[in-house]
RNA sequence: GGGCGAAUGGCGGAACUGGUAGACGCGUUGGACUCAAAAUCCAAUAGUAGCAAUACUGUGAGAGUUCGAUUCUCUCUUUGCCCA
């Protein structure tokens, strides 16, 4: 027997309890290196790891075991983002503590994530919930408040009637709760909230030094944070309310000669006038029901409502125009007002052609003359102003909007104003699981900060979660507390917990700092992440929440130099798999489904045949899921990471195959036959034989190869190169090969492949009783040229052979080859050669006659 | 409606700054081993024609730039993702 089968049970086990006791991957500063911190985005303990997790965490391992051997000093923490709704409704259900809840499922998934052979510093593990850490985000607050970036106001939410509760407006689905599926309503109340706006400016130029950032996830940050630049401008009103104008904000101030209708959100202050009129409250339920989105408003109906006022135009004080409540009119962008101008804007124009107001055009396009007239569809491209009195003839968009800016505000009817679409970060939430929020109300409802000695506000263990909303409101003896003997009551909000994901990427350079939530000299050292790695999902909220934070942080604080989190970010694509429905509908797990003949049914029931659905990102609700826990028990760690790497991009969407499983981890059997013979042949050291070029050749191509996929993230690629490898080393072991010159080069192969399959190729180093020092190797240029060259030879720009010949040809030598080629004689007899392409070791391109 | 991408064999995908299209894997087909099957190994595998050498076609469609285009430009089609 040659070997035995390779057995990933026993050895990825042996080297997770080496590395763990060995302490490998523990970090400490060492200003001698160069420092790496890579950084993915952590798990939410819902119990289980699912394979999205895989895949992030996979692709972040690569990259810090490959930095780690090119002699960088990596960082590479994980923890949990440990608060949220799911463990409240999970304790719930299940009759148990949120806390326990979420320990045990903390502890099953780094279980988990341990056996994936992840090259983790778990000596740095922080997790949210936790008091060490709630503590630190409780003064982060005061000091925020302190410096006026947390303020307390009045606003809307979108309240769930069942759950009781305030929603996210994702968690809102075509006007109904995620989880209750009730018809959610708008109430006020009063929140805290986050002054990020202030920090809009700041948010959108920063964007510009992400050099290292996918584009797209910068493009949707700078379109939600949506600078415009306009003018507001006041129209005085006329009519039975006792309104005398109306404040608009407008980025288009030039077709104001194009003026056909105001409009107001329903929410605009004006509709005070109208809270006892039964018919614009049933207009105004109408409007809830086209929703707020962007796309919402773009696609519905536009319907309006009369307020009975008339408005001037201010550039033409004959001209008096209706006032309307208009469903696409928001109260949170500008002043909750905007003009009407049906020919140059497309909502303007649907709303106009419905309420048969005047369509005036105002802009024309170059090509067309003065008497040029908006019909089907509003203008809204470039072109001169026309029909608009003293703007005749401007160029829009170049000069019209500023000189009507310049003549509003010399006539004292408007003014120069930028705008922004980022609105301030609501961070209240109405729920037990969460950072208590450090804050009191005396008896008067006055905001009192709790002190900073007094931190932290713990959150209470014994609740009743069976009561509707926020147990924390009826937890009295938590709630009312007694300060300097007055009395007060707690703050029972909790803070949104993208407010912890916001800075846990500090924590982990200072995960044991206990007087303040990081430690200047670590942050100096660890800060910024290089690498930031995790799902496109998160590219807006929790990404500019993180760059808020961290501005806020260092706002009005010398001491702290950093104004960018995450210098490198990786967005890596989801898994999905195919779904399946029985002929009931029902969704079916892949292991419910038998293939007999060239159908699926549904196991053991020949009558029900399955439809196989689209490949989709896995979910539990579509059951189409794999569980990695019992891939690894059947596969093992590295033949799920060479596959999780091996069939897409990992910035795309990667399939599911469990044929692609299987092969990745045949693969490693075969590469472990292949390891035994090489080995046979180094430890059977009796003969010598002359050196082998062609090995060290291909090794150094190799190096160069996989450190260049590496570099570019790649990892697809990789797993190509590895195969590639295997098919040659398994044809050139039949070879003699020299043994030092074998057992040098495949080291290196092994380092190359340790990345990817680190348990395999820790064994495989091991078993060699090699003593080489593990680090990535470096290429032998010699090598990477080959010396002879397969040029390519084109007539008339068509490929007609390819000729092997020694590198560094030139031009004559290599068109002497040619013509002495048999191809000469059928392509190139009887014609002349009127002009030739060279391009060095790569082709030659003869143009003929015909 | 808007923004940003993508489109390559039966499938997933590869191709450096415009220079051999289809690496690598899956699947399929044929063969070896076996009483047989599984596993394993070997070979073939873009299409069309041909015994073959080879020729022609071919990277969503159409145009353009170029000696040469998967790669650059324009138009279109389909599709994915995102838009308080």
């Amino acid at each position: 027997m040659i070997s035995e089968r390779y057995n990933f049970k026993t050895v990825e086990l042996k080297w997770q309890n080496k590395w763990e006791s060995s302490k490998v991957f523990a970090s400490k500063i060492d200003k001698s290196k160069k420092k790496f911190y890579c950084l993915e985005m952590f798990p939410y303990p819902s119990g289980k790891i699912h394979m999205g997790h895989v895949r992030n965490y996979t692709i972040g391992d690569v990259l810090s075991r490959y930095k780690s051997l090119r002699g960088f000093n990596v960082l590479h923490p994980m923890g949990w983002d440990s608060f949220g709704m799911p463990a409240e409704n999970a304790a719930r259900e299940n009759n148990l503590n949120p806390k326990d809840w979420t320990n045990k499922n903390i502890t099953a998934m780094k279980e988990q994530l341990k056996r994936l052979g992840l090259s983790i510093d778990w000596d740095r593990e922080i997790s949210t919930c936790s008091e060490d850490y709630y503590k630190h985000q409780q003064l982060f607050f005061l000091e925020l408040y302190e410096k006026g970036l947390v303020y307390r106001k009045e606003n809307y939410v979108n309240w769930d009637p069942v759950d009781q509760t305030v929603l996210a407006n994702e968690q809102v689905i075509d006007g109904k709760g995620w989880r209750s599926g009730a018809n959610v309503e708008r109430k006020k109340l009063n929140q805290w909230f986050f002054d990020i706006s202030k920090f809009s400016q700041e948010l959108l130029d920063g964007l510009e030094h992400l050099k290292q950032w996918p584009n797209k996830v910068k493009v949707m940050q700078k379109n939600w944070i949506g600078k415009s630049f306009g003018c507001e401008i006041s129209f005085k009103t006329e009519g039975n309310l006792p309104v005398k104008e109306i404040k608009c904000f407008t980025t288009r101030p030039d077709t104001l000669f194009g003026f056909s209708f105001l409009a107001l959100s329903v929410d605009h202050e004006i509709s005070k006038y109208f809270l006892k009129d039964k018919k614009f409250q049933d207009f105004k339920k109408e409007c809830s029901k086209t929703g707020t989105t962007e796309e919402a408003i773009a696609i519905g109906e536009k319907i309006g409502f009369k307020t009975g006022l008339l408005a001037i135009n201010p550039l033409n004080p004959s001209q008096k125009v209706p006032v309307f409540f208009a469903n696409f009119v928001l109260m949170d962008y500008g002043f909750g007002a905007v003009f009407g101008c049906p020919a140059h804007d497309q909502r303007d124009f649907d709303f106009a052609k419905k309420y048969n107001l005047e369509i005036k055009t105002v802009v024309k396009p170059h090509d067309k003359d003065n008497t040029f007239c908006v019909e089907e569809e509003a203008y809204t491209g470039d072109g001169t102003i026309i029909n608009s009195e003293f703007l005749n003839g401007l160029n829009v968009p170049e000069e019209s909007i500023l000189k009507t800016i310049d003549i509003l505000e010399t006539k004292k009817l408007g003014k120069k104003q930028i705008n922004f679409r980022l609105k301030d970060w609501g961070v209240s939430r109405q729920r037990y699981w969460g950072c208590p929020i450090p804050i009191a109300y005396d008896e008067e409802g006055k905001v009192v900060a709790i002190s900073k000695n007094d931190l932290p506000v713990k959150l209470p263990e014994n609740i009743d979660l069976n009561s509707k909303g926020n147990p924390l409101d009826f937890k009295d003896d938590w709630k009312n507390i007694t300060i300097e003997g007055k009395k007060y009551t707690r703050e029972t909000d909790t803070l949104d917990t993208f407010v912890c994901s916001s800075w846990y990427y500090l924590r982990f350079c200072s995960p044991k700092e206990d007087n303040y939530g990081f430690k200047k000299e670590d942050i100096d050292y660890w800060m910024p992440v290089d690498q930031y790695i995790g799902g496109v999902e998160h590219a807006i909220l929790h990404l500019l929440y993180s760059r808020f934070f961290l501005k806020a942080i260092g706002y009005k604080n010398k001491n702290f130099q950093f104004s960018e989190p995450f210098e490198g970010l990786f967005t890596q694509g989801m898994v999905c798999h195919e779904t399946y429905k029985d002929k009931n509908n029902n969704w079916l797990s892949p292991n419910e489904i038998e293939l007999v003949g060239d159908e699926y049914y549904k196991k053991g029931d020949l009558t029900n045949v399955v439809k196989v659905g689209p490949s989709e990102s896995m979910s539990k609700s579509k059951k189409n899921v794999i569980d990695p826990e019992s891939i690894m028990d059947n596969y093992g760690a590295d033949a799920v990471r060479l596959f999780i790497l091996s069939d897409s991009p990992p910035e795309k969407d990667v399939q599911w195959s469990d044929q692609g499983m299987v092969a990745s981890y045949k693969f490693l059997q075969k590469l472990w036959v292949l390891h035994n013979k090489i080995k046979k042949k180094i430890i059977d050291n009796s003969k010598t034989f002359n050196k082998d070029n062609e090995l060290e050749k291909f090794t150094n191509q190799m190096i160069h190869k996989i450190t260049t996929n590496l570099e570019n993230f790649s990892y697809n690629v990789i797993v190509a190169n590895i195969y590639e490898t295997y098919n040659f080393l398994n044809k050139e072991i039949e070879k003699d090969i020299d043994v030092n010159t074998l057992k040098d080069n495949y080291e290196k192969i092994l380092i190359l492949l340790s990345p990817a399959v680190p348990h395999f190729s820790a064994e495989c180093f091991e078993d060699l009783k090699s003593n080489a020092i593990k680090k990535w190797p470096s290429v032998v240029s010699q090598f990477l040229n080959e010396d002879k060259i397969e040029y390519v030879i084109q007539i008339n720009g068509k490929k007609r052979a390819i000729l092997k010949e020694n590198r560094d040809l030139d031009q004559e030598s290599l068109l002497l080859k040619v013509k002495s080629n048999k191809l000469s004689e059928k392509y190139l007899k009887n014609k002349s050669i009127l002009k030739v392409i060279f391009v060095k070791n790569r082709l030659i391109n003869l143009l003929t006659n015909e």
